[in-house]
Parts: C-alpha cells; sequence; structure tokens
RNA sequence: AGGGGUGUAGCCAAGUGGUAAGGCAAGGGACUUUGACUCCCUCAUUCGCUGGUUCGAGUCCAGCCAUCCCUG
C-alpha cells in the first residue's frame, strides 16, 4: 500500500500547483486546511475545489487553539516587549509543521507537502535533512523555514523548490485550476489590511500608554503612541519634524521611551542571537564563514558567526547592516543551504 | 493704551538683496507570504496685506491687519 502525503492547502495558487505536481509523481494525497483565527475568508472553500477538481480528500482542520498559542501570544509578547516577531516563522514551526505535521501523521500520511518556495535533501554523507534555497531566487522562502528542526524537515515536502513562479501559475491553469490567477498573498496572514497594531490593540485588549520620543542625548523630540507601533529602522508615521529624516534607533520597554536617530547611526556589524536551531551540523566549531539574512527581504550578506552557548551565537557582518532588529530571525546561509536560524536578542552599534 | 515678539504649503521650519532648504502629513509608485521596514516620485509662479526703495525684495523702508507675551 502506498503512504499517503498530506499537502497543506491555503487555496492559493502555490499550494494548489504543489498537489498537481505530487499527484503527478503518483502520491496519494490527502489535503488540509487549516482555520487559524475568524474570519478567514474563502481559503477553505478554494482549497475544497482544488481538491474536488484533482480528485483527493480533503479535510478542514481547526487550530484556531495552537495557532493563537503558538504564533499571535508571541506576536502579542513580543511586540509588548519591545521586541518585533516575525510571525511567519512562529507559524511554520509550531503550526504548519507543528501540530499540522501530527495531525497528518495521525492521520495516517508520511509527510506533509506545503507550497513554500525552498528544498529539502538529503545529505548522503551525514544523513541530516537539508534545507536549501529555491532554485529561483527571487522567490525563495527559506527564510521563513530556518527554524524548522531535523525531524520536521525529514517529513516535509516543497515540490515548489525548483520552479519559477511562472511556470506555477502556468502548472495550476493547465491543471484547470481557477485559482491560477490568485494574487500572491502578502501581509500577515491574521491581518490582512495590514494594520498590525489595532490588531493588537483589539486582541490583548490593552491600550499602550504613549511616551517620549527623544534623540541619543535623551533631549526631548515629540510624543509616540505607545511602543507596539513602532519597529527598529521605521521612518514612516513618527509625526516628528526635523532637519532630516528620523528613524526608529531603540525601543526601550522599560521607561516606554522610543529612540529617534539619522539614518547612519542604523548601522551597526555585530548581533547576538538565541534559540539557535542548527540544521546542517550538530554545532558551530570555530568561528564559522557564513551569509546570513536578518530580515525576509534582503539579500544574504557575508560574516563571521561563533556559537557562544547551546543555543546562542554571535555573528559579525563584513559590512554593517541597517536596523539589526531584536525580535527577527537571523537565518545563516552556506550558499544553497540553510545552515541554521535564531532570534536576535541585541544589535550593537558600530 | 504703551512696550516687545511673531506672521513662509494642511503642520513644523530654513532662508537677511539675486530668483523659495529640509522635515511631518498626504497622494502615487516599486518591493513583499514578518514588521504602516525600506526605497522612488509628486506636493508654495510664491513668502499676512498694501505701497515704496532697487536692475532685482521672503529678505530693506512705511502703513495696515492678525496673533502671542509683558505693563497698566
Amino acid at each position: 500500500m502506498v503512504q499517503k502525503t498530506a499537502v497543506a492547502m491555503s487555496g492559493g495558487v502555490d499550494s494548489s500547483a504543489a498537489a498537481v505536481l505530487l499527484q503527478g509523481e503518483g502520491r496519494a494525497l490527502t489535503g488540509l486546511t487549516l482555520t487559524l483565527f475568524p474570519g478567514e475568508g474563502d481559503a477553505p472553500a478554494d482549497a475544497a475545489r482544488v481538491a474536488a477538481r484533482l480528485s483527493f480528500p480533503h479535510r478542514v482542520l481547526d487550530l484556531s487553539r495552537e495557532f493563537a498559542r503558538a504564533v499571535m501570544d508571541p506576536f502579542a509578547a513580543g511586540y509588548e516587549a519591545g521586541l518585533t516577531p516575525n510571525p511567519c516563522v512562529l507559524c511554520n514551526r509550531a503550526v504548519k509543521f507543528g501540530a499540522l505535521l501530527d495531525r497528518a501523521l495521525e492521520l495516517g500520511c508520511g509527510s506533509l507537502a506545503t507550497g513554500h518556495y525552498a528544498r529539502v535533501e538529503r545529505d548522503s554523507g551525514s544523513g541530516r535533512f537539508l534545507l536549501k534555497k529555491a532554485v529561483h531566487r527571487d522567490k525563495d522562502q527559506s527564510y521563513v523555514l530556518a527554524m524548522l528542526t531535523q525531524e520536521q524537515l525529514a517529513r516535509a515536502l516543497l515540490p515548489l523548490g525548483g520552479m519559477s513562479k511562472e511556470e506555477v501559475r502556468a502548472l495550476a491553469r493547465e491543471a484547470g485550476l481557477d485559482v491560477a490567477q490568485k494574487r500572491d498573498s502578502q501581509d500577515i496572514c491574521f491581518i490582512p489590511d495590514g494594520d498590525y497594531a489595532s490588531f493588537l490593540r483589539r486582541y490583548t485588549g490593552k491600550d499602550y500608554p504613549s511616551g517620549d520620543f527623544v534623540d541619543g542625548e535623551g533631549n526631548l523630540l515629540g510624543r509616540h503612541t505607545g511602543i507596539v507601533d513602532y519597529t527598529l529602522g521605521q521612518r514612516r508615521g513618527l509625526g516628528v519634524s526635523s532637519s532630516g529624516r528620523l528613524y526608529v534607533r531603540e525601543i526601550r520597554p522599560r521607561d516606554n521611551t522610543v529612540v529617534l536617530s539619522d539614518n547612519a547611526s542604523l548601522f551597526g556589524r555585530t548581533l547576538t542571537a538565541e534559540g539557535l536551531n542548527l540544521i546542517a551540523c550538530d554545532q558551530l566549531d570555530g568561528p564559522v564563514r557564513l551569509s546570513a539574512k536578518i530580515r525576509y527581504r534582503m539579500a544574504e550578506q557575508p560574516c563571521v558567526v561563533e556559537q557562544t552557548g547551546p543555543g546562542s551565537i554571535r555573528l559579525a557582518f563584513d559590512q554593517p547592516q541597517r536596523a539589526i532588529t531584536p525580535g527577527q530571525t537571523v537565518a545563516l546561509y552556506d550558499g544553497e543551504t540553510v545552515v541554521g536560524g535564531a532570534v536576535i536578542t541585541k544589535g550593537e552599534p558600530l
């Protein structure tokens, strides 16, 4: 008997195309769509239609409790602590390849596929499961998967890793799927309008106190509307006039203060990170020359990484980087391969 | 009533005789499966009003208006 393969289906082009590809390989599929929060729209219906069209079973799973606990709560707590969390990274580890993978296994599936643009390969030498960048760099999503463990990657199937967006759309079209033209998703999935600050206030029911904007010397520059409204490097929405552009340099939860500076002061070369998840190896021996990304939308930059504890690293970029932001994920790369990931705790100014 | 200050875009604001900085906000665009990240473009034929001096005035002069502070 052929072991079943689960496909996480959002109702979008990518996960639908992933299903088409896997079916083409002769796999027996089970489509799974997550219900994560109220007001999710037509995802379940769209996914069900795709599964029906391709003639494989589909079911909707309510993982809203797990999602709230593993993604939304930490997301809110992070902002309240002056951090800038990345909910997609949390979700992939704890929900998609966490709770959902567990359900898939319970349903008798041997693996879980998603529509992420990245590749999983088994290293014949070490026997480890390696996460690699998508062949088409412009759509590469390996960054948001950098916190996946060996156990998770061993069960992960990423059929789109070698494809371009155009090829994926064409594939969906040829399969007669009406989702082929659906627009790429963007923003945080549970905050469709992108207004995360309003979401936080609604979600937590809290009223975040206003406080002072100050410069590096502590001089008052204006008033902020609540610490959760800001992220490092942010310019827009500050409402403070000065002789030049001002950016958020530091968020201080302790005294409810936000420090503003010019752009040049945002750059730093080194950072520390915790919660280290290593994919390509068990540990980093000595300082290692790698490259790294400190946010989703950036090209990886050459650096030297040193493991400073069981779950911590210290990283020094060759060139100063702008707005190294605590709470964001740092993904480590060795060429095409994702070495691992960690959560930034501190960036040091130049 | 007298004395002083100030009037430049929706807002903050530079500018002291040479043809209106910058910032905020706003609108548009690029990018994007995190973070109103960032980036790009647009945004005063005109400087409270009226005259005057000057080749040339936001800048100098006069008067007026508005507003703020102080004194009575």
